[in-house]
DNA sequence: GCGTATAATGTTATGACATTACATCGACAT
DNA sequence: ATGTCGATGTAATGTCATAACATTATACGC
């Protein structure tokens, strides 16, 4: 069982908007796209965000102030995710490197430094936005 | 000469805000310590910021949205840069890592992915900070 | 010097993102 | 029923950043 089946009808609601969506949305957009599900605050959203990201269903990209559902939602195996963002469309792919990991790993335990989160984002434009003009 | 002797009134009072501050600080912090130099409004921060960044005298660390002075200042070798936040004492240490790069660099050429920014941020506790409670 | 283009600055207002504080409700155990 | 806990509703506030417009300083060709 996943964890999606528990979850509460507000995450529920959040964790679609974020399904549905193209790429990445700002919670005040998914507060604006959740008004006629009777979502009036921005805290509703946030709320709902903050398990979202606990359970590994939903990143926050701290470089545009937005949130993504997870691509990989299953293998939960979220010890450094990279992200690649689109400046120009929008889209973004998650993907990690093990080598990359291992680096900033050693880099901390050397310098004795305890990781609570790591953030690794790259913008630019995609493959096809490089592409058009 | 380094770009350090042509910068404007105000980008050196941001600049030497940044300089004499211990850690990163926001741009309304810097704001309220340059109220006894006649800094009135956030744009007066924002504009010299937005300088002193592309002179690479000045980083942004995007995951606490702060501003922090380049901690090498004359080796301007900002391809792929690091930063080690403690969220504690707030201390920052700026690394970069020729692995990381290369390896961020093969992927974005992979997906033919043109980047423009790359943020690579660590937040937790710093060696002293891990030992005290 | 003088006109002119360019960069920097000053000021007000507004937009965008996020949290605090407090009240309420439902599920569940005692 | 009553106390606890997690989720929810709502208003207010706090924090971060930019738009729009007017003004002043600087650099440069003449
Ligand atoms: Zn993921
Ligand atoms: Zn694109
Ligand atoms: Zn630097
Ligand atoms: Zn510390």
């Amino acid at each position: 069982m996943t964890t999606r089946n528990q979850l509460t009808r507000n995450q529920n609601l959040v964790m679609h908007a974020l399904d549905s969506a193209a790429g990445p949305l700002s919670a005040y957009t998914i507060l604006d796209r959740l008004r006629d599900d009777g979502f009036r605050a921005p805290l509703q959203v946030y709320r709902a965000l903050e398990k979202l990201q606990e359970m590994g269903l939903v990143h926050r990209l701290e470089s545009i102030n937005a949130f993504v559902a997870c691509a990989h939602p299953d293998c939960h195996s979220h010890d450094m995710i990279a992200f690649a963002i689109c400046e120009k469309c929008g889209k973004v792919d998650e993907f990690s490197d093990d080598v990359v990991q291992e680096r900033l790993g050693a880099w901390t335990a050397r310098h004795r430094f305890k990781p609570s989160k790591t953030t690794v984002e790259i913008r630019g434009h995609c493959a096809s936005c490089s592409a058009d003009g």
